[in-house]
DNA sequence: ATGACTCAGGAACTGAGA
């Protein structure tokens, strides 16, 4: 079963890229981020065209997330727990079945958190916290869970080109990657980092500056995994290549294959 | 150089993104 996230920086601008890509990864199930359109407003009918069920979580003009998958939800619900007062649509949880066990999907949009004096980084840093309080209660279920979508989290030096770059940036500061880290060190495998330990593996690169071109790019989309879906790793990856397409998200896909064949 | 592009909203710009 293949597994895949990308950040599309709005479904509509960028569907016919999105269909490209499907044709070729051919995934299995997909979280998208940054769809930027009410619930409403969302394109159903070339996904659907194509086999995929939908679960999505929209809001007018920013945020918005989505699952496809081509086979059926059990369970969808979204937001994310401990903070009522929080309407900005960033979650989306399902559980999905299939002939041979169930998989628990999450699409998640972080908080860039962006200018941290403010108070953007605090809400960045309490919906951390709340994500790890979410994970350590889905993880006592002992069942397969794959938490994924864009983090807006640089984990590590070797995942930015210029690291110095970043040091400052909510992306980057130890505050935020020490969250990351707590929610490793609860069990959950980078599923990037359990295939590869090699460095110029980015999944963003901004617009602005030449960024692409340079290859001045961060690893801030991520897939992690529960023990039982890392159990089921058979590959992970990165499609680099779509951002070199005409009119591309800055951010690009990254996919995993879990071995859910009958044993 | 707190900029550079790209998007949504709404009709000229601003805010957000990272």
């Amino acid at each position: 079963m293949r597994i895949a996230t990308w950040n599309v920086n709005s479904v509509r601008q960028r569907l016919d890229n999105v269909l490209a890509w499907l044709a070729e990864c051919a995934p299995d199930v997909v979280c998208l981020q940054e769809i930027k359109c009410e619930t409403a407003a969302f394109p159903r009918e070339p996904f659907e065209r194509l086999g995929y069920n939908l679960a999505v979580h929209g809001q007018k003009g920013f945020n918005g997330v989505a699952l496809l998958s081509k086979y059926p939800f059990d369970e969808v619900s979204h937001g994310l727990h401990g903070d009522e007062a929080d309407i900005q649509a960033r979650f989306l949880e399902a559980v999905i079945s299939t002939k041979t066990g169930c998989v628990r999907v999450v699409s998640l949009y972080l908080p860039n958190g962006n200018p941290v004096s403010t108070e953007k980084y605090t809400y960045k840093l309490k919906w951390m916290d709340r994500l790890i309080q979410f994970s350590h209660e889905r993880l006592k279920l002992e069942e397969p869970l794959v938490l994924t979508g864009d983090f807006n989290v640089i984990p590590a030096v070797v995942d930015a080109q210029r690291p110095a770059a970043w040091v400052n940036d909510a992306l980057f500061l130890p505050a935020t990657r020490e969250r990351f880290r707590a929610l490793t060190d609860l069990g959950l495998t980078d599923a990037i980092r359990a295939v590869t330990d090699a460095g110029d593996l980015y999944t963003f690169w901004d617009y602005t500056a030449g960024a692409w071109a340079k290859n001045d790019g961060i690893r801030i989309d991520h897939i992690l995994l529960s023990p039982h879906a890392a159990d089921r790793l058979k590959t992970a990856g990165i499609d680099k290549h779509v951002r070199g397409w005409e009119k591309p998200s800055d951010h690009v896909p990254v996919y995993v294959d879990l071995d859910f064949e009958p044993r």
